[in-house]
RNA sequence: GGCCCUAUCGUCUAGUGGUCUAGGACGUCGGGUUCUCAUCCCGAAAAUCGUGGGUUCGACUCCCACUAGGGUCACCA
């Protein structure tokens, strides 16, 4: 049966309230900086979580020695926190199914491939890295199929005992059965089967000891009670190796959800090259977490009343993975931005404050309630809020003036000679006094802009005046006239 | 190349056989409000629903093929 619809193929096991329970774990790889994709995966699986009395994990996948990064593990717990999508179970955290950190788990996934091996659903190999790349080589330069050659997979007793004794390296290999077709039922894609003799006879433990991601996943996700295996669509191709180890162990399988990578505008899996992938750039540049979490909720998904706008509280709510259409959708800074500006316009002033002193630590020098006048101004025209300093830079830096473009000293005086009559100093009463200088010179007020600010434009130039201040306002005119 | 996934405006998407001469959002362009720039409001262009076959009274919606794009082929995840 061909079930190619998610429509048809949605909601099996899993979707009945009360009948399983629902846990989902994000599995993140010490190996770098947090990945934008991995929040995206978080996203999904807190709503997911949160929506249904979930519990929502985070597993730490250090098995690759080789590729670890000291700090990376605490750089993840930064960015959730940074996010607000808090997990119920971590290695931080603790909880009933740890140690969550697979390097602590080493004993678990060696007794497990033990077990396998005396299933005969694995076996011991002995080859050499070099005897395999070599393999790799030859298979390549004929255009075959690259897999390993199964050299080992049907050493005697004795063989394999000599080679223990002598102490050679060894590894476990998953033993794939022959001519079988290997199906299962991923949520968004329905049914996809494989041909058994196109996959690989995979190594499950290395000669480390540790576990690869293959082995450690599928134990771990059935010893913590994974309801739901959520993963990004690159592991659709790997995933018959885990059916036949579910099937090996004689485990439950759980309902598996690949979804959608987030691409570069080339369509390519989204990269540094094309686009931002760490989350620290976004950080840095200034996103609101809210806004990007906003975005993504809407990369494969959509509100069921078209809204584009909506609290993380309402995509709770609302998610359900059904939903998610299995399309690699292109991550577009453009609409971020405007989303970004979005959310920093409808935050208050005091709020966006504050968020600007975490940004920039060199604003707690500055008076709070001076900053705070600026707000209004900023605030609808902040893409970032690493805009703030372009858009305010005339409030902190007295413009240049050593190089005149010869403004007309005529025009200068006359703008002196309106400001300083003007009695109350507000906004109002200063583009009275400036209108009174444009009617009656011809000029315009990007003239003004240059000449208190040093800009073509930027904020209101009125209430930029009124917060600089009379005093400052007619200093800068001052030098002006003096150049 | 093998295998697997996918296919509606430039981009994100709505669309579950007739309500679609395909709706919304971003972006783009034009206009309005206005003291510059934004915000806000209004409008426009923009998808022959990848192509070709079926099925059906009827297909964006179901089936097949092709094409294109993507993913994956490690003792990395």
């Amino acid at each position: 049966m061909v079930l190619s619809s998610k429509k048809t193929t949605v909601r099996t096991e899993g979707e009945v309230p009360g009948r399983k329970k629902i846990r989902v774990r994000i599995a993140p790889s010490p190996t770098g900086y947090p990945h934008i994709g991995t929040i995206y995966q978080a996203l999904f699986d807190y709503a997911y979580a949160r929506g249904r009395s979930g519990t929502f994990v985070i597993r730490i996948e250090d098995t690759d020695q080789a590729r670890f990064v000291m700090d990376a593990e605490d750089e993840i717990y930064n960015a959730i926190d940074w996010f607000g999508l808090t997990e119920d179970e971590s290695p931080r955290k603790g909880g009933p199914s740890g140690p969550y950190r697979q390097s602590e788990r080493l004993a678990i996934y060696q007794k497990y491939a033990r077990e396998l091996i005396e299933k005969g659903s694995a076996y011991y190999c002995f080859c050499s890295k070099e005897r395999l790349e070599e393999v790799r080589q030859r298979l390549a330069s004929e255009k075959k199929q690259v897999m390993y050659d199964k050299h080992c997979r049907n050493l005697t007793d004795e063989q394999i005992a000599a080679n223990v004794a002598s102490n050679m390296p060894r590894t476990v290999r998953l033993r794939v059965p022959e001519n079988r077709q290997i199906s299962f039922t991923d949520w968004l894609r329905g049914e996809i089967s494989f041909n058994s003799n196109l996959v690989d006879d995979q190594v499950l433990l290395k000669s480390d000891g540790f576990p690869t991601y293959h082995l450690a996943v599928v134990v771990d996700d059935h010893l913590m009670e994974i309801s739901h295996v959520v993963r990004g669509e690159e592991w659709l191709s790997s995933t018959p190796k885990h059916i036949l180890l579910y099937q090996a162990f004689g485990w439950e399988i759980p309902s598996l959800i690949h979804t959608p990578i987030l691409r570069n505008p080339d369509k390519s899996k989204l990269s540094k090259r094309q686009g931002h992938t760490n989350v620290s750039w976004y950080r840095e540049a200034g996103y609101l977490p809210e806004a990007i979490l906003n975005y993504l909720a809407l990369m494969g998904w959509s509100h069921p009343e078209g809204k584009e706008i909506f609290p993380l509280s309402e995509f709770i709510e609302q998610f359900d993975f059904k939903d998610v259409n299995p399309i690699g959708p292109i991550f577009d800074l453009a609409k971020l931005n405007w989303m970004n500006q979005h959310y920093i316009q409808e935050t208050r002033d005091e709020e966006l404050l504050e968020r600007l002193l975490v940004h920039f630590p060199d604003l707690h020098d500055k008076d709070q309630s001076f900053l705070l006048r600026l707000m209004p101004l900023v605030k609808t025209r902040m893409d970032t809020l690493s805009d703030f300093t372009a858009l305010t830079r005339h409030f902190f830096v007295e413009p240049d003036y050593s190089v005149e473009d010869g403004g007309d000293k005529k025009i200068l005086a006359e703008t002196q000679k309106s400001l300083t009559a003007v009695k109350k100093w507000q906004a109002d009463a200063i583009f009275l006094g400036l209108k009174s200088v444009m009617q009656e010179h011809k000029v315009r007020m990007p003239f003004f802009y240059k000449l208190f600010t040093g800009a073509e434009r930027g904020l209101p130039l009125p209430q930029s005046l009124e917060i600089i201040g009379r005093d400052r306002t007619l200093a800068r005119l001052d030098r002006a006239r003096a150049a």
